[in-house]
DNA sequence: AAAAAAC
């Protein structure tokens, strides 16, 4: 067994008998991918360390004696290997000549390019890996359906800021890199999202972004490709200065991404690393990933062969920087994926600690993107301070809330939850598809799921406390049906793309209706029809405002019951400050609104005229003034809102 | 109050 790796297949069973072999077998996701990219025959092409870098894990040693270093020396590449591990495709200027027609020579470069003398020398297709990446057309199931764009035309799209660049309306080149046009092809997207077209040109154009977009918009792309395309023409930032003795043969094994990707999950850092690698394709930019609770050790092995995007977990990060794996100091594009979530409470200071202190270049010395479906003003308050001059960008909905899904309200009480759920499973006429159930605690997502398997349904649950391989594997089973029924927590609520699910439970229902938002748009997703149903009792008093009014812009049915219990609540809590308070203008002031745009900073409702009204109108959006304390302000009135007593139903 | 994220 050389790394434990598992050979390359999708089956569980194998990762399982693997599994079994050693502990130190596990294998996440993304090498099972890379495995399975990997070609059998040793591969004796001519980009030497480039290539043995490649994501294939067993390379080292078993390639007929081969490895990296003999490769480098063999071909006279020396500087072109540069000590900087992740230096992917770098070729110093002196770059030993063979290189340079290492394309035709090479009999199979695996889907590798390279950064050579200032250019950039596409690798060759592989059918392999491009089948591994791309699906096999010849088996729809393998295909990623990915994003209805037509239904993309009419959404509206908000662009603020200075000069805003015009939108891009194909995937053409230019703007974009030739080399992504064709991948970007081969993952079969006819037409830019919205965002894309956006995002596209003013990534090119050198400015910073805040995007606010629904998951299922296209947002990876939004960011993946304008970063790629810039990167495949530009190349690599010129790695830091080093000290002599670490060029030549000992190199340096610390790696220079030049784009760094966080996010706030393990599952969703993976899922971003499957589609930069498909769009990095042939490409010099070598991605990776890292995240916890997987083995830290083949992680290093994996990003000592390249790693120029790389898509992290902000505390494996911190980590490994600590550990002088890993240095920002050549980043030129950060991303912050679900950055309302990335700049909350919890996670604030650990990204103010990467972004600000490490050795990521400053704000005027790189590109700084954030995408989120939600988009608090407070939040937009902390992230200026990652960005420069930015363009604001506000994607309106892609019907992902509103028609594409029913959303049902249900009343439950606590102690008839488990019966209702039953019924509802056993009744459910999309039981062909998958039922995602979404719980607040985590010790209800594995009560919930016990009783659901105690009642012989196939479910599995997902959550913090379960090891990631569990998590990996609750994910595997759901997305494959064989355990249609998936119960939840928060982890699973933002970001992930998982086709088929048909039926959103919200069994507890969260107590803030962005993360409502959030998680209904698991299903209905990409142009498909969805379902959604919420447990209400009177523990969810808090959202029900927002929820109704969610409903109604939805066009949804809205239980009369529910009507009165937002009825009652708004008259009765009328005096509380805060978010609650913001009635009306809550969700238009979370998504959409560009907090720049209204009048006064921290103006109640005052930026009714501020400018472009957008899509949102104006007097909704900035009508969310409760300004970053909202939540705890309002004079201890508080959600019971004393005045109106306990009981309003 | 809970969840997420490093060992």
């Amino acid at each position: 067994m050389t790394n434990g790796i598992v050979n390359g297949n999708t089956g569980l069973e194998t990762q399982f008998s693997s599994l079994g072999l050693t502990k130190s077998a596990y294998v996440p996701p993304h090498m099972r991918n890379a495995q399975r990219a990997a070609p059998s025959p040793p591969p004796s092409n001519g980009n030497g360390w480039n290539d043995s870098r490649s994501s294939t894990p067993p390379a080292r040693g078993s390639f007929g004696g081969s490895n990296g270093f003999s490769d480098r020396g063999a071909r006279g590449g020396g500087f072109n290997s540069s000590p900087r591990g992740g230096g992917g495709g770098w070729a110093g200027s002196n770059a030993a000549p063979n290189w340079s027609s290492a394309p035709s020579q090479s009999r199979d470069n695996f889907g590798f390019g390279m950064w050579k003398d200032g250019k950039h020398v596409p690798g060759q297709r592989n059918m392999r890996t491009e089948k591994e990446l791309f699906g096999d057309v010849a088996d729809p199931s393998k295909q990623h359906t990915g994003i209805n764009f037509e239904k993309y035309d009419d959404i509206p799209v908000e662009a603020t800021g200075k000069l805003v660049p015009d939108p891009i309306n194909e995937f053409t080149s230019p703007p974009l890199d030739p080399v992504l046009l064709e991948n970007i092809g081969y993952a079969r997207y006819t037409t830019p999202t919205p965002v894309q077209k956006y995002s596209i040109p003013i990534v090119a154009g050198g400015r910073d972004l805040m995007a606010c977009a629904q998951t299922g918009s296209g947002k990876t792309g939004g960011f993946l490709f304008p970063i790629l395309s810039a990167s495949f023409s530009q190349g690599p930032r010129a790695p830091p200065e080093q000290p002599q003795s670490q060029l030549g043969y000992s190199r340096s094994r610390k790696a220079y991404p030049t784009a760094l990707i966080l996010a706030p999950t393990r599952e969703l850092v993976s899922q971003i690393h499957e589609e930069a690698r498909k769009f990095a394709y042939r490409s010099w930019v070598r991605p990776a990933v890292v995240y916890g609770g997987a083995d830290i050790n083949q992680q290093l092995r994996l990003i000592e062969r390249g790693c120029d995007l790389l898509s992290a977990t902000p505390g494996r990060l911190v980590d490994l920087i600590e550990r002088g794996r890993i240095s920002l100091a050549n980043i030129k594009y950060l991303v912050l994926d679900e950055a309302d979530r990335m700049l909350d409470m919890g996670f604030e200071p650990q990204i103010r600690r990467i972004v600000q202190g490490e050795d990521m270049p400053g704000v005027q010395e790189r590109q700084t993107l954030m995408f989120s479906a939600t988009f608090p003003r407070d939040i937009q308050m902390l992230a200026k301070d990652f960005l420069k001059d930015y363009v604001f960008l506000s994607v309106g909905r892609v019907g992902s809330t509103s028609e594409n899904i029913t959303q049902k309200i249900e009343y439950v009480e606590d102690n008839d939850k488990r019966s209702v759920l039953l019924d509802i499973l056993a009744s459910d006429p999309g039981s062909l598809g998958l039922t995602l159930v979404f719980v607040e605690t985590k010790r209800m997502a594995d009560m919930l799921s016990d009783f659901l398997m105690g009642n012989n349904l196939p479910a599995t649950s997902i959550h913090g406390d379960r090891t990631q391989r569990e998590r990996e594997m609750a994910l595997q089973t759901f997305r494959t049906g064989r355990t249609p029924i998936m119960v939840a927590t928060a982890v699973a609520a933002r970001g992930l793309d998982i086709p088929n699910v048909t039926h959103v439970v919200n069994y507890d229902l969260p107590s803030d209706i962005d993360d409502y938002v959030h998680r209904i748009g698991r299903t209905g997703r990409a142009g498909n029809t969805g379902v959604s149903t919420a447990f209400f009792n009177r523990g969810n008093k808090n959202i029900v405002r927002e929820l109704v009014e969610l409903l109604r812009e939805a066009n949804q049915e809205i239980p009369p019951w529910l009507e009165t219990v937002a009825h009652e609540a708004s008259f009765g809590s009328s005096f509380r400050g805060g978010r609650g308070g913001r009635g009306g203008g809550s969700r238009g002031g979370s998504r959409g609104r560009d907090y720049r745009s209204s009048s006064g900073a921290g103006g109640f409702g005052g930026g009714g005229g501020g400018g472009s009204g957008g899509f949102g109108g104006g007097s909704r959006n900035a009508s969310y003034g409760g300004g970053p304390s909202s939540y705890g302000g309002g004079g201890g009135g508080g959600y019971g809102g004393g005045s109106s007593g306990g009981s309003w139903w």
